[in-house]
DNA sequence: AGATGGAGTTGCTACGTTTTAATCAAGGTC
DNA sequence: GACCTTGATTAAAACGTAGCAACTCCATCT
């Protein structure tokens, strides 16, 4: 009696989900048959498999997740913690993990500790409480223990973008030490001569790997490592970025080039000197890491060092995928991608 | 025996998880003491408290998630579905989702769509699968019949970025109507004369609405809104937006003006004109949608229409947790922001 | 002394599914 | 006709937890 109708749809009437049992009914089946059609189609008879689906479709059953852990005793589903889920990097890289997840038939449950190790933790309990089949996992810091309480529970755990810390793990990440030379032999290639680097928390194994390749083109090209400036944030945000510029500013002698231990970092350094009437990179030479997709929009174009970020989380996920599915044969592997540098507009 | 020591670890020992059982032989009580620890810990005395906790301590014990489900018939999980979480806005919605879910012992598992319907009916799937105790959906196009399935099995639904389609639901919106007035507003302000509206998908509310709201600003100014010139794009992302700049150049005469349905496919744009020595502003206005963090970065910064989309991440999961917890006293709520204007260098 | 009450604890059952072993029917072989 | 084989189905027993009703103490009141 309503004025719009809505209430011919009854609103509160939440009628139980349908169970396996009530499928097995309507279908004329056992309720083990029914699991046989869901789990092992080919188990069972076309005519029988037919009446069932059929069955299943017309009351809407949809498997009970949890009942199914709990007796199987695993689940198919995998954890994913990442740092920064701001940050396109990690995005990208979830991407990667979820197609290849979904492809097998698993689901992603995504935590983000914002580099923070306690919502890290938390977001690791949340994975074990969850029974999740595995974890894969960007470490905000060196602290290998949790990861084995973990394994210890039947979880395993692959590292993405992050070294194997012991042999019998599988990890895959791509050289940052590498990476960091390869931009600050650029930088020096355009005639750098005051070096600094812009970096994040100093416990963050990317940002101590990209300084010792800084380090190691210094010295390659016969300069003292212990030149290089640096400017550590408690963030690698673009607004850390901003502030970092602040800070550079406000010293009596401003580099002429600054390597940027991620893209966001970059791109507020980028902001911070053009807002204060620096030039770029007449003035100073900038480059990031990660190419994100917006470096190449910004003001002045970002230099930057590419990683191959999709790949990176889907060949994460194979590697766990292959180890929850065939623990017997899995042999454990390190992957290390290399990256490359694309050279933009500020850098001289 | 081994040379680096690693070994000593017992890499493959995975002892099952220590169950509620094993928890209350060490503590010296019965599984249902064990239980109220967890679940109603006013309800047992201090010391044996205490003795269960170190107990639950000493092994390591994590509650068995699905098990919880199981047994209670609900989760502690609600699941966020969003269009595309490549797109810093959505980025946003899912941090204050996540923050306010945390707070309240939630946790999120976050499926994303990339506007595809077919991955976005997958992550329902796995939603009700996992029985979530709610589901936040951006959904991606206008279709209600789906939701009304999680609500018939006692899933609650709360509407993200969109209007509530019925008076029985919760939903949480920014006005886009008003948000696409401001724009075309504004670019009729600075002078504008041939205006056209790049845009996503044609099934995106958003993109209608804003496109409403792009005509009733050109109606008000004394134009005929059928003026108004539109490109639509399958995708709403910097690439889409890149091609749409290419789709404008080839034709005849440029609009002087461009309203682009979000930030994305403005940046895309941008880098398009630039590319062909389009001067922007000077010879086409541009304004996108969002203000994400990087519209201010980039190589023009771009005016934009600003959403509070931390907070509407934050007010749907208020909502929806209200409705979760409180099934009798909720009453449904559709709330809406208001959407605000922010100039910068790309329009005159 | 006996009754009452409350706090603390326990035993039991059910949740929906998977899986193993058992059952059954149909057909084939000697 | 007895025996086996194969294929399809089923009955029943878990999995780990929550939550209720029942029970045990022990202190307090009549």
């Amino acid at each position: 009696m309503s004025i719009d109708g809505w209430d011919e749809a009854p609103a509160g009437a939440t009628r139980p989900s349908p169970s396996i049992k009530d499928v097995a009914a309507l279908a004329g089946v056992s309720p083990g048959t029914v699991s046989n059609v869901l789990n092992r189609p080919e188990k069972v008879a076309g005519a029988t498999r037919d009446r069932v689906e059929s069955a299943i479709r017309e009351l809407g059953f949809v498997r009970h997740g949890s009942a199914s852990t709990l007796r199987a005793g695993h689940s198919r589903t995998i954890g994913l913690s990442v740092i920064d889920i701001g940050n396109p990097f990690f995005t990208d890289v979830a991407a990667g993990v979820e197609d290849l997840a979904s492809e097998r038939g698993y689901a992603v449950i995504l935590g983000n500790s914002s580099g923070s190790r306690v919502k890290e933790e938390r977001n690791l309990l949340v994975f074990a409480e969850q029974r999740v089949r595995g974890v894969l996992i960007t470490p905000s810091d060196q602290d290998p223990i949790r990861l084995d309480r973990l394994r210890e529970r039947g979880i395993s755990v692959v590292l993405v973008d992050h070294p194997a810390e012991r042999p019998d793990q599988c990890a895959v990440a791509v050289n940052d030490v590498t990476g960091g030379a390869m931009a600050v032999e650029h930088l020096l290639a355009g005639g750098a001569d005051r070096v600094a680097y812009v970096t994040g928390p100093a416990a963050m194994r990317q940002c101590q790997d990209r300084r010792r390749g800084a380090e190691r083109a210094l010295a390659a090209a016969g300069r003292d490592p212990r030149d290089l400036r640096e400017v550590a944030m408690p963030a690698m945000t673009a607004a850390a970025g901003q502030q970092a510029a602040e800070k550079l500013l406000a010293q009596d002698v401003l580099p002429d080039a600054l390597f940027c231990a991620n893209d966001l970092l970059a791109l507020g350094v980028l902001r911070g000197l053009l807002q204060a009437g620096v030039r770029v990179p007449e003035e100073v030479s900038l480059i990031g890491y990660d190419d994100i997709d917006f470096a190449s929009a910004s003001t002045v174009s970002l230099s930057s060092i590419r990683q191959p970020t999709y790949q990176l989380g889907r060949a994460a996920t194979e590697l766990l995928l292959d180890e929850c599915d065939n623990p017997d044969t899995h042999a454990h592997q390190q992957i290390m991608f290399q990256p490359d540098l694309v050279v933009r507009e500020s850098t001289r």
